[in-house]
RNA sequence: GGUCCCGUAGCUUAACUGAAUAGAGCAUCUGACUACGGAUCAGAAGGUUGGGGGUUUGAAUCCCUUCGGGAUCACCA
């Protein structure tokens, strides 16, 4: 419709004014709520074809689409801004498209689909996930649904960090202190368990230091000869040369944390299609640095490192390889890059990654760009905002992480007690509580996470950061229960919607609001993928709800006594319900039928 | 110090890539159920978009400057 409404005002100007008009200089937007109309036309960039005042240019163009443009019933002028108003017959024509459709994300997909690798979550093996995983868990999970719900192919994947100092760490303090306890014996959760061991790791190593700092060494000196740190060395290098005692007790601790994170995955609903360990792909970067040192691409100092030199880039020297042979991060980077591509192909590989690694992926393509690899400008790196605490950043050492499932526990029982409050509920088994109380806490959680736009840091009040009530999770999911409900409803009733009598009913405005919005839907869609934003998607569903609940309110539905009217408020809610669940659907939150 | 990001109501935030009177929610105050679900709805109050300058018919948005906060610049990941 705009663009029809877009082409007539062009040809407006070429009639009236005998001039051609390019799409930049056709600002037609929604009219603002206080404006009477529909759509709203900026003429201050027409005046120069027009040479005349805004007032009587709006008038002009405003009286031609009027007699030309079947859709433009009025109009009306306010300073430099034409208000056109669309018809009723118009919104309920295009709501009677919809509603005979049965896919809402038919419009929204691309033309030629790419292969996209989304990678997220990305944790170490040495402690377990924490809020900061979580918004990027969700944020990760939910660009693959929009991006795949546009048509393109998606591959989910995720790269663990399992190897290096910090892992012999754990696995040093575990087989001191550990007394071979396991998940099994302890009842201690995988992930948590080793990151225990890791905790005791960092105390014992601070108490080395201590003791030596105490005999007179300086701290530095101290902190690298502790007898513990000397043992997680010893240790790496066992690992690296493929010591069998250390590589089993590596597997057997590794599975453990494996175990602990699909169990948070599965709790907060995200997945994998491939992943990938940096065990296996640091390799393949030490062999593409060699390999590129050859080439010329490097260059090797007197100590053998290898350091590539990026500064022609505006970026600096980065060191690729340690003198003594062994890799460092943006080593492991290289190699996943490249085996990603020889198993895909991909036209995009999407970093989901803190901001605070704006800088490593700058390095990370220019690097690869200057290496020669083609699909270097495929690296896209989502850089997304910290959660912080209200006193400031999560600090492990200072104990504030505020961990996954202690979170997803709590918002669970949260939803519990503000449901058991209100007293509904009370008619099903425990299970079925069970599940609407998850479905509940969840949601509230990942709602609160996927509002704000991702490239803002945002920050986590534990006690009061998480509502239920106005923009939030619950209330979408409130609309979307009384929405099932009245289906319920209407089925006791022996009431269906019907399609073919959508076109003769007589809506009012409350109704054309909510069709207006419906219609938006998937340009949203669209939106949030192109702009790789799950947040335009989430408060669109705010917005749809908030307008429905005042239709809801001011209107009956089933107790409409005009059959057309009562049909078409009822087809209204059906394709609200249905569009609610495909937008919460595309933010990985469910809908519970009823709460 | 170099580079980059962010400052919007008390709090959490929106604003389509420069347009009209900067939208919401929470908290506060006032009202609405003999009605399809009150986790709802209606209303009030709350803003010099950190400050200052500039470009423009028009700036939260672009440019400069200043203040405040953060990130990053490792043979850490």
């Amino acid at each position: 419709m705009e663009l029809r409404i877009k082409n007539k005002i062009k040809e407006a100007v070429r009639v009236l004014y005998n001039s051609e008009l390019t799409d930049n200089l056709v600002q037609l937007q929604e009219t603002r709520k206080v404006f009477k109309g529909d759509f709203t036309l900026v003429v201050f960039p027409l005046l120069r074809f027009s040479k005349n005042t805004p007032e009587q240019t709006g008038e002009s163009i405003g009286k031609y689409l009027v007699s030309n443009c079947p859709e433009v019933a009025g109009f009306n002028v306010i300073k430099g801004f034409l208000n056109l108003e669309i018809s009723d017959s118009q919104w309920i024509g295009y709501f009677a498209d919809l509603s005979g459709s049965d896919d809402l994300l038919e419009k929204c997909r691309v033309s030629s689909p790419e292969t996209i690798l989304v990678e997220y979550s990305s944790p170490n093996t040495n402690k377990p996930l924490h809020l900061g995983h979580i918004r990027n868990n969700l944020l990760g999970f939910s660009l693959s649904r929009i991006l795949s719900a546009c048509g393109h192919k998606v591959i989910k994947t995720n790269i663990v960090n399992d190897r290096g100092i910090h892992i012999c760490k754990s696995m040093i303090a575990w087989k001191k202190f550990g007394n071979g306890e396991t998940p099994g014996s302890s009842g201690i959760k995988g992930d948590h368990l080793v990151g225990k061991y890791y905790v005791m790791f960092e105390q014992q190593y601070k108490v080395q230091i201590e003791d030596l700092v105490s005999t007179g060494m300086n701290e530095n000196d101290a902190r690298n000869s502790a007898p513990l740190l000397l043992e997680a060395r010893d240790m790496l290098i066992k690992w690296e040369a493929g010591d069998p005692e250390t590589v089993d007790l590596w597997k057997m601790m590794n599975s453990w944390v494996y175990a602990g994170f699909d169990e948070t995955y599965h709790a907060l609903g995200v997945d994998f299609d491939r992943i990938y360990y940096e065990s296996d792909t640091y390799l393949k970067g030490k062999e593409i640095v060699l390999s590129g040192l050859e080439r010329n691409f490097l260059y090797q100092n007197s100590d053998n490192s290898i350091w590539v030199d990026l500064t022609s880039q505006g970026l600096d020297h980065k060191l690729l390889l340690r003198s003594d042979g062994t890799a460092v991060y943006m080593t492991q980077d290289l190699g996943t890059a490249v085996m990603r591509y020889n198993d895909y192909k991909f036209d995009r590989t999407i970093y989901v990654v803190g901001n605070e690694q704006n800088y490593h992926f700058q390095v990370l393509r220019a690097l690869m760009k200057k290496m020669g690899y083609g699909f270097s400008e495929g690296l896209i790196h989502f850089s997304y905002g910290m959660v912080e605490l209200p006193e400031g950043r999560m600090k492990s050492r200072e104990g504030t992480v505020v961990d996954a499932d202690d979170l997803i526990k709590e918002m669970k029982e949260t939803a519990r007690s503000v449901s058991l409050e209100l007293g509904k509920l009370s008619e099903y088994s425990g299970d079925e509580k069970e599940e609407i109380f998850r479905k509940i806490g969840l949601g509230a959680l990942k709602y609160f996470i996927l509002k704000v736009d991702p490239h803002k840091n945002m920050t986590f009040i534990p006690s009061e950061s998480i509502d239920f009530n106005g923009n939030t999770g619950p209330f979408i999911q409130y609309t979307y229960a009384r929405i099932r409900s009245i289906f319920r409803k209407a089925e006791q009733m022996g009431i269906s919607s019907n399609q073919d009598m959508i076109r003769n009913a007589m809506p009012g405005p409350r109704e054309i609001a909510i069709v207006k919005l419906l219609r938006k839907f998937s340009d949203i869609v669209t939106e949030a993928s192109a702009s790789l934003s799950p947040a335009l998607i989430a408060n669109y569903c705010y917005d749809l709800s908030k307008e429905y609940n005042q239709f809801y309110h001011d209107l009956s539905i089933l107790g409409e006594e005009n059959p057309g009217l009562r049909n078409f408020r009822l087809s209204l809610s059906r394709v609200t319900g249905s569009t609610l669940l495909t937008g919460m659907w595309l933010l990985g939150i469910e809908m519970p039928e009823r709460m």
